[in-house]
Order: structure tokens, then C-alpha cells, then sequence
DNA sequence: GTCTATAGGACGATAGAC
DNA sequence: GTCTATCGTCCTATAGAC
């Protein structure tokens, strides 16, 4: 068989190829879900063939390793960027950040329910990101709660709820709005 | 071509046949999610080949349909049976029946957050149904609040990610007890 | 690092017999 | 109401050239 391998466009650097395809990732399982993507699509959106993607990534499994991989870096990046407040402070920083972002809320809505089943690629990476979660609002309960646990597990409750009534209707619903008054209600004060 | 077709097993009357499709399915998205159902899967599950199954519900997306509606008819008749008490009662025993369903809560979750992709076959239904659950809590919370409907938007927000909370962690984490916590904080007694 | 080519399944759906 | 048989499409992954 003749391989008339001809490369007529250009190659990326390996780092912005991953990032790349990270960012087409995300807002395909965001639109998808993670069983409903396709290496395909993926490959189309970055400009690669499969084979190609598949290079970088190793499997599809892989893949969204990757995607969450990346995603853990630039959330570490924004959170650097800002001094530590007191939990409502930081509450409040958090939504604004999440309602300038649907689309990489909605994908770890999405992520969050289907990843609830025991085999699913992200159900660890999942269950190990909430309880950090849990753990580090409730250090920062402390100071404001007798009961730092549940508050900070009611926070991240309606928080998680409030994000998804957001999505649906975004046209109704101002998250920021929304999570000042339900703050309003939870630290007692209005 | 010869077709020997031989009909070894007992044919089940529709009725019950939908119901035992609805079922299997239920536990199968529930699982997977609907991107991640196969009907193969499904017919497995009822003992049925696919065309048998498809005779029944005629594509995958009647097949969710299916199940949505078998879910609408079996909380109608559940709701029918209490009597209609305060928002605070009303909540209670919500609780309390999805406490006792834990599958079918993870089902409503996938769903949910699938869906709000437009395109998905159960947006509108959902769309539907949560501006629906909206309503309904509103109406209740009239005579407890000045701002019915925030107050109803919060309850909503606080259950769905406390049920997701109770499905990642059921050892750790008592769905009726971690309500009756938050009830205590939304409706500000003690 | 990206390609061509292809293997090898699984998928949803249809046609037509019984 | 359920079957057998089959179609065409899509899927993930591998082998090997450049």
C-alpha cells in the first residue's frame, strides 16, 4: 500500500495542542456528557484525526484526564491570584467566577451526576475533588459556624443547586443575585 | 431466506411489558446516563431481543419518554395518597420518599444536568417540570415568606445537591438528617 | 507529531415471517 | 408481540509511513 503522507498544516507546539484539545473537550462533554462524546468529534474541532488525537491522549479515558487535568491548573492559577478572605468573601468570589464560565460549570454538572456511578472514568478524580472541597470550607466554617461541617456542606449544596436552575434559565435566573440572597439567609445576616 | 422463528417464552401482556421496560431502563440511565444507554442493554434486561423492545417504544427517544412517563404517573399516585400539609411537611416528606429511592433520584440527576443541553430529548420535559416544581413551592411558601419564590428557589437548590451529595457518599452522609439541618436554617427555627 | 489505512465491534433502525 | 436477518453508520484503537 502506497502512505502519501503529505503535511500541508502546520504543527502545534505539544503544549498548546493539549490545551486545545482540553478546551474543544470541555465543551463537548458539557454539551454530550462523557458517553456521549466521540473521539471523532474531538478530532474534528482541533483540526487532527483520530489517530491523531489519540497520540496525545492515549485513550479516551485519557482524554478526559486530561480535560480535568487541565481544568484543576487553571482553577489553581485563578485561586492563587487572590488573597484569602473570610468564607463568605470567598463564597462570593467563587460564583462570580463560575457565572463569567457556564460552559465549564455545566460540564462538571454534568460530570458530577454521571460520575456518581462507581465505574465511571472520573469517579474518583470526582470523589476526592468534593471532599476537598468539604474540607476546605469547613476550615473556613470555623470561625463563623459551631457546626463548620454542615454549613459549609449546605453551601456546596446550594451552591451546586443554584448553578443548575441558573443554567436552564439564564435569562430568569442572575446567579449572583440568586447566591446573594440564599448567603443572606445562611450567615444570618441580610 | 428460512426464518425459524420459535416462540419458547411466555409473551407478557403490554401493560406489563412497558412497566418492565420503564423499569430496566430507569436502573440503566440511572447508570450510564441516556448518551451511555444501549438498547441492547435494555432488551437484554426484559428478555426481549431490540426489534422486540423497539415494537414497543419505537425509537431510544421513545424510550425515555417511556420512562418519563411511567416516573409522572407513579409520583402523581404517591403525592395523591398525602394530604396536603405546610411547606415544611411537604419538604419533609419529599425527603423522606427520595431517601427510600435512591436509584431513582440518581436517575432524576443524570437527567437533569444532561438535559440542559437543548437538543437533549428530555429538555423540555425538564424545563417543564422544574418550572412546575417552582410554582408548586411557591404557592406554599406564600404564607411563610415575603419572597415566596426565592425562598422556593433555595429549597429546590438545597435538595438537589444535597440528594448528589447523599448518592456520592450514603455511609457517610444521611439524606433525611442533613435536611432536617438545613430545613432548620431556610425556615429559621432551630 | 501527524498522517493513511483498516481492523473489529457496537450502535440504532428496518423488513418481513409467524 | 416477538422473532430472524440484515443494513449502514459510527465507534475506539492499532500498524506503520513520513
Amino acid at each position: 500500500m502506497a502512505l502519501p503522507y503529505r503535511r500541508d498544516r502546520p504543527r502545534l507546539p505539544v503544549a498548546e495542542r493539549r490545551r486545545q484539545i482540553a478546551e474543544v473537550t470541555s465543551q463537548l462533554i458539557a454539551e454530550r456528557g462523557f458517553w456521549g462524546l466521540s473521539m471523532q468529534d474531538v478530532a474534528d474541532g482541533c483540526g487532527l484525526t483520530v489517530p491523531g488525537l489519540l497520540h496525545h491522549v492515549g485513550s479516551k479515558d485519557g482524554l478526559l484526564l486530561a480535560v480535568l487535568d487541565h481544568r484543576d491548573a487553571e482553577d489553581l492559577r485563578s485561586l492563587a491570584e487572590q488573597a484569602p478572605g473570610t468564607l463568605r468573601e470567598t463564597c462570593a468570589a467563587l460564583i462570580r467566577r463560575n457565572a463569567s464560565q457556564p460552559e465549564i460549570v455545566r460540564l462538571f454538572a454534568v460530570l458530577e451526576a454521571e460520575s456518581l456511578a462507581p465505574d465511571h472514568p472520573a469517579h474518583d478524580y470526582f470523589r476526592t475533588r468534593q471532599q476537598r472541597a468539604l474540607d476546605d470550607l469547613t476550615e473556613l466554617a470555623k470561625p463563623v459556624s459551631a457546626a463548620p461541617e454542615i454549613l459549609a456542606r449546605q453551601i456546596i449544596a446550594l451552591m451546586d443547586g443554584l448553578q443548575i436552575q441558573w443554567l436552564r434559565s439564564p435569562s430568569t435566573v442572575d446567579l449572583v443575585t440568586v447566591w446573594e440572597a440564599a448567603a443572606g439567609r445562611l450567615f444570618g445576616a441580610q
